[in-house]
DNA sequence: CAGTGGTCTAGACCACGAA
DNA sequence: TCGTGGTCTAGACCACTGC
């Protein structure tokens, strides 16, 4: 009979399509391997290249593909744990941190972020923006920008290095002379500014993981940190419990 | 002259239309306010559905709108702020915490989970899968599964409830007899599985923030909780400093 | 240069929510 | 039943990478 198949949940193509290439994936395919082309891939497949490529869309976002122009599509390694949660009690640029300071600038920051520093910051509203990056494994994972009030760094002297990351280490050095009353951290989901997306060697809109510090000193709101983490390669990781160690790997999502 | 026009950079088009877009939300829709249909966005801008779509898109990831098959889409209030750093020394289940078990089975757990639970669980490899939903002003904002080996819960007695809420709620209270050593956390961006996405009340695949937390007691993993935060709407915040509130929106682009 | 992924179009039909 | 967003197609051209 022709009628064997009863058909009562259309799933959707794409959605079917991402079960089996993400099968595929993990029997067929070895880390760093290039796939067929999207062309290619579509007409094995039998739908339309736009269908095709939803399928790839989620396995990139969920970190098990990689994507680049005019190269191709690659098994993406598992995700990387970065820890965002140690360095609870040190300053941005403290001794060890991961990240390297890249330049400096005056501006004035976006509303969200001037919301959360006190009012009371310089009447220009201009803050020092300390843009920094953080490299692992060779591989740049996040872009931060820093912004620190005028009033946070009083002694910074205006006549050394003006700019550039001279003046970025400069007004780091002087914010660890602050004692730091605690901090608060958020994240979120968001897109990628075309700036942060070159330094993170993505395109603008690419999904990252943004996490947002406030530090803490003297009863203000000393400085903050607006960090995006590429969500493709990242797990940021809290280590709360400073004491166990662990090695593990990206956790996969699988129906139970 | 008719080369008043450079056009060195070509911007994408749905780039360009998702900062109108998001400009104009800015200054002309007040929260809940529906937009006009995609059909009517696309021909007043000029554009094909579905490069409209791919602003859309965009924007909802960030959290600026709300889509709704058979509605329409309708400006999103910003994200609230959920906390995920105060239960830090207590179990699952304790007094006061944010969420609701929904009900309890046996099974087998994913394979990354069973890789960060001590090898030494139940031969079969079944555990305990406690369901939760975590609801805020309302809306589900979060759903769990928590592992919890039978090793942790020795006590359990297997005569009450098999399964469902009752189940759920005897698992927490058997695993609060246990001395915590500490926990560990990690987030990372995923899609929304079938399960997960009826309970958020959102399309499978929607991007979601996955917590994932393990508990330590008695030098083992006595638990593993994988929990699914609605990407579109949470801000996961971690309250180092507990007491201070912000409200904030997206990230915003910088003022030079 | 050829080949890749990224953008874009102008249609079509489907699944869902509300009236 | 109608209007919404969700899926899908079969093309086209562009931007980038590598040779």
């Amino acid at each position: 009979m022709g009628t064997t198949q009863l058909e009562t949940v259309p799933e959707p193509k794409y959605w079917h399509l991402k079960t089996v290439l993400s099968e595929a994936l993990d029997s067929d395919f070895a880390v760093g391997e290039i796939l067929p082309n999207e062309r290619e891939l579509a007409s094995r497949f039998g739908v339309a290249r736009a269908t095709l490529r939803q399928a790839l869309e989620q396995l990139e976002l969920e970190g098990r593909l990689q994507r680049r122009r005019g190269v191709g599509t690659t098994v993406a390694p598992p995700r990387v744990g970065v820890d965002v949660g140690t360095s609870r009690h040190g300053w941005p640029g403290a001794a060890g941190d991961a990240w390297q300071p890249v330049d400096c600038t005056s501006a004035v920051p976006p509303v969200a972020v001037a919301r959360m520093l006190d009012k009371d910051f310089d009447a220009e509203g201009e803050v020092h923006v300390v843009r920094r990056i953080r490299v692992t494994n060779g591989q740049p994972v996040a872009a931060e920008l820093l912004y620190v009030p005028h009033a946070s760094v009083p002694d910074l002297a205006a006549i050394e290095a003006p700019s550039g990351a001279a003046r970025a280490r400069s007004v780091l050095r002087e914010l660890q002379r602050l004692a730091m009353n605690g901090q608060d951290r958020a994240v979120e989901l968001g897109s990628a500014r075309a700036d942060d997306a070159k330094e993170l060697d993505r395109l603008p809109g690419a999904p990252v993981l943004v996490v947002t510090t406030r530090y803490f000193a003297e009863g203000r709101t000393a400085a903050v940190s607006v960090a995006t983490y590429r969500a493709d390669t990242c797990r940021l990781t809290f280590g709360d419990s400073g004491d166990v160690e662990i090695s593990h790997h990206t956790q996969e999502r699988r129906a139970s």
